[in-house]
RNA sequence: GGUGCCAUAGCUCAGUUGGUAGAGCAACGGACUGAAAAUCCGUGUGUCCCUGGUUCGAUUCCAGGUGGCACCA
């Protein structure tokens, strides 16, 4: 029996929780998020996790299944979700993958070349070096190590180089040598479902939400893991924001307006991001019913 | 009703001694392989309020109109 998998993905705000609910319920399946911030069991309004009511009518992975201390990465997710889809495909013939996250679902759908982890105290003295010594330095090095990568890297972007270079230096050979930029083999077929909407239309989503947000009281969230505000996981829109304004830079006005800024920049992104992906199928967030069509004449086929 | 000031990008405004214009913010486009809600790169998007007049040429000068603001009635 042929296994699938839906992916529901589109800009933030844009639905797709409903939809992919909608969607899980009418397939009798469960849903896995591909979602690289809801992940974290200490944020939850800032990151629009699925309300309780939500999570009850259907089951949901990686919500809230891991912590903000974890160190978390595209490639974790990878090895934890493909040992999932196992499981769930052993009980389900489809299974629906939905979120925002765009290299999470790459990492699903085509993998991640396997590399060493990255050892914290490398990372933080390559970032000293980078402060102290400027990008050339790394620049430099790197051409060194690997003058093949030195030729592709955008140069003008430090986390490129930095995580080329300790790759470099964790194994001793060039980072080049480890991308593949093979496309891992899966045991099952992947339709992907875009949501998307004039550009107004997404806006008001966006700021709407980050109202809502700030009335479900994100400031009082953020406020609790202001502590860890240096944390990767916490480098997240809706919370570094309330730090600038905890630190007394910014006012709270300004840090709302900023969030809401931010989210709009974000969904640019991901939009940018989705659109050139070809097997994207597209449709606007009120019509659950037309994606839940177009699944079943595509399962049928397969 | 009278007088004065203003009208230029989505917003706030600069500017052109007459040769169709530029800043900030916002916006938009792109890159992306272990940080990805991250990180980085790029782009002015315009009936210069309208209608006439002067002029080779008006967003700029003049007149009228419209709208806004202020003051006086």
């Amino acid at each position: 029996m042929t296994k699938h998998l839906i992916i529901i993905t589109g800009p933030t705000a844009i639905g797709k929780t409903r939809v992919a609910i909608k969607t899980a319920y009418f397939l009798n399946t469960e849903i896995v998020s591909a979602d690289s911030r809801q992940i974290y069991r200490e944020l939850s309004i800032g990151t629009a996790v699925p309300s309780a009511a939500e999570l009850n009518s259907i089951k949901h992975h990686f919500i809230h299944s891991h912590s903000i201390h974890d160190n978390y990465n595209a490639s974790r997710y990878e090895t934890e979700a493909m040992e999932l889809l196992e499981k769930l495909f052993k009980k389900y013939n489809t299974v629906v993958l939905t979120g925002g996250s765009m290299l999470y679902i790459d990492a699903v759908c085509k993998g991640i070349d396997i590399m060493p982890d990255v050892d914290p105290e490398l990372r933080q003295n390559l970032k000293t070096k980078l402060n102290d010594e400027g990008i050339e330095s790394v620049r430099f090095q790197l051409k060194q190590l690997d003058p093949e990568y030195y030729k592709q890297v955008d140069l003008k972007n430090p986390a490129r180089i930095v995580h080329a270079l300790e790759i470099c230096l964790m194994t001793g050979k060039p980072y080049s040598s480890f991308r593949t930029s093979f496309n891992k083999k899966r045991p099952f077929s992947v339709t992907k479902i875009g949501l998307d909407c004039n550009r107004a239309e997404l806006h008001q989503r966006i700021n709407r939400r980050v109202d809502e947000m700030i009335e479900a009281g994100l400031e009082k969230e953020a406020r609790g893991v202001y502590p860890f505000k240096h944390l990767n996981s916490l480098n997240t829109v809706g919370y570094r924001e309330f730090f600038a304004h905890f630190n007394g830079e910014i006012s709270k006005e300004k840090a709302v307006e900023l969030i809401k800024r931010n989210s709009r920049r974000y969904a640019r992104k991901q939009l940018t991001w989705f659109r050139k992906d070809a097997e994207m199928n597209w449709f606007h967030p009120q019509d659950s019913e037309k994606v839940i069509e177009f699944i079943q004449n595509k399962i049928e086929k397969i």
